[in-house]
DNA sequence: GACCGAATTCATCATGTGTTGAATAATGCG
DNA sequence: CGCATTATTCAACACATGATGAATTCGGTC
């Protein structure tokens, strides 16, 4: 048996990718606060020094396991930019597809978790409206994007609560078709319908 | 009966009333995680030692916090079951006014707040779920009602996250006529549309 | 083989947490 | 008054947390 071994370890193991994979499970499963660097350092199995050698504070943390795979603009830019009709649905695939990914859900997980904690409302207004949502609505040509991106978001944010967070059976059972039929004729009214 | 109890009586003002609002106003801010004892007693301009001597450990204080002015289940029993044509109105209605009471609203985001953090899918499954959500659908008569009433609830938890928690201008703007016409159509269609 | 830098751990600090028990002040009853 | 009872605070404990700096070990380079 190993007894602890001090000092650098034999070989080259991504200790660094290790620690930001625990990082993004812990963040994703209890949000900022509820997240110790204790917890993340043991699940990587390694000194909770190591992790602030490597990410400085838990803030850098954070914002480093937030990184995304994917640019979520140039997701909505290729698959959801296009003429209104249809919009919901590909705006739906386009979020089935990314969150079904599980290299990217836990860094959205931890985002929408952080949503909630106290702060949440500057991130939301300050970060997530102008810099996701009205650009979208704009690419897509509606009228008053800041109203109608808002209630698409309104629709949005509770599938992914009980689909994700919560995990609602009868919305996780639901397929990509299940939730198209489902949410985007909810989603053209929205973005389409009477004001 | 009881002899009679020599003594002093209560307090002042009513410290003990203090605390529990403070608790709740911090509870619904901060989640149970991010509220601390310490906050809620000086809040209530009160030792934190006070706090234990009324409500024990933090884990009472929360429930006591949770002790709602409204039983959720009487409400919806006047003011939601009937004809399922109109249901998704009167539900909306009911919500918007019990959510816009100051006096209520605390406790209720308390418990949303509770619903994200570690632990929340348990409540939802173990609580909301059977104990409000089905038993709704069943009154309204509606089949399949843990599917549809799924449904409903990504909705209206996503309009409670927009207007409660984060507070996106468009949808807090919206009074109670404009959040039934924008939303009313799709609940009635969750509950009685296609599935 | 010597050496430098990176990887890793250890021991430790300062702080904030929930909680406890004793101590003091106020109140009401006989 | 004096006593019982409650309200309230003080001081402190035990623990977890984020963070730091020194120490140790390894990998690669001259």
């Amino acid at each position: 048996m190993t007894a602890p071994v001090r000092g650098r370890r034999r070989g080259r193991p991504d200790t660094r990718a290790a620690i930001l994979e625990a990082a993004r499970a812990r963040f994703a499963e209890a949000g900022f606060t509820g997240t110790t660097i204790r917890a993340v350092a043991g699940d990587a199995g390694v000194d909770p020094a190591l992790v602030h050698h490597y990410f400085g504070a838990k803030d850098d943390l954070f914002v480093a396991a937030l990184e995304l795979p994917v640019d979520p603009r140039a997701v909505l830019a290729e698959q959801v930019v296009g003429p209104v009709e249809g919009a919901g649905e590909r705006l739906l695939r386009a979020l089935i597809g990314v969150w079904d990914d599980p290299a990217v859900r836990p860094a959205l997980l931890a985002m929408v978790r952080r949503l909630m904690e106290p702060g949440g409302d500057a991130l939301f207004r300050g970060g997530f409206l102008p810099v996701v949502l009205v650009p979208l609505g704009e690419a897509l040509g509606v009228d008053a994007p800041e109203r109608r991106m808002q209630l698409v978001a309104s629709q949005v944010i509770g599938v992914i609560v009980l689909r994700y967070v919560v995990r609602a059976d009868a919305i996780v059972a639901m397929d990509a078709d299940a939730l198209v039929a489902a949410y985007a004729p909810v989603l053209d009214g929205f973005l389409a319908g009477p004001l």
